[in-house]
DNA sequence: CTAAACTTTCAATAATTATTGAAAATTCAG
DNA sequence: CTGAATTTTCAATAATTATTGAAAGTTTAG
């Protein structure tokens, strides 16, 4: 495989991988091209290397900066904006983990809250059964995002030198 | 909020949590009606609690036995099928790490590896500089990928245990 | 074996989500 | 200021994904 087929495969995989995750396969698809790019590209650099409209990796620029995965990079005499993707991948990680943490998972845990607060008769076979596996979910859901909180204001990326070795 | 309010919310945002993470809503509703089900419902039982038809909820309901999140349950003297689902929310985690892993991770840790033997001069400044992000990312990928076979295999929960205190 | 009970399939359709592209808004050099 | 360059918005449209429901398939009681 040459470097062009190896970099459109790259591009195209993160894509399927991220509609796996409920995330926007261009806005993945834009990400992998200047997770790749050798400097910061211009919205018309993307438009071409990924043949979309400029609405679309507009839209996707803007939503790749509010995740925290690419940034704004200045370059003086042009008025063109330029965007450089994060590219230590723990970091990336990181940053993704605190956006679905922070949309996701602690609504969640609100509403988890909300719901254990169910009115009724705590002796009541369908309460208690209901509020049992409610609080079991928001038990783990707790844990989850004090590890998270943990992980995402570590500095460092300990996840690959000593954290590992709790795992063997 | 009484227990009918409780258990309808509680169906309806583990239905939006999971269209958020790129799974069928329908699925994680279903998931949701026998988590928080006293016994086993049949496929009848399913197509009312939540309006849907019979094929969506047989679609539905085998790509939930899948995944390991529910099982079969038998009944005597019954030819109707019933389904429960596995109440033990770490496990539940557990089977859609399980899942998610060797759908998803698997596949791209071995693409990983196929673009890192991309053709071409390894002092060419474009392959050096693709050939070293997707490197990295292969590493970390990896990494991921032990922590959760370790994490899958563990019999237990220590996540809520003794685990935590690496946190903190 | 027969037929009723039940499950599965899948083409047609509906619902949702993503994309376009042109108009509006903004920025800034001169 | 002015207007050209650039960015942003968003209604219309396209593409994707989910759902229906009826027909086909399977199972089992009698």
């Amino acid at each position: 495989m040459n470097i062009i087929e190896a970099k459109q495969k790259f591009i195209e995989h993160w894509g399927i991988l991220a509609t796996q995750w409920g995330i926007n396969r261009t806005m993945a698809q834009v990400h992998a091209l200047l997770l790749i790019a050798e400097k910061p590209l211009s919205t018309d650099d993307i438009m071409a290397e990924l043949n979309i409209s400029r609405g679309n990796t507009n839209m996707n620029v803007r939503e790749l900066i509010n995740w925290n995965l690419i940034r704004k990079a200045i370059t003086q005499g042009d008025r063109k904006e330029y965007f450089a993707a994060e590219k230590d991948i723990w970091k990336v990680a990181m940053h993704i983990m605190e956006q679905r943490k922070r949309r996701e998972l602690d609504p969640m845990v609100k509403l988890l809250d909300e719901l254990s607060r169910v009115e009724g008769d705590k002796r009541n076979t369908e309460i208690k059964s209901f509020t049992d596996t409610v609080n079991n979910i928001k038990k783990f859901s707790v844990h989850a995002d004090k590890v998270m909180s943990v992980m995402i204001k570590a500095e460092e990326n300990w996840f690959l030198g000593s954290f590992l070795k709790v795992f063997k």
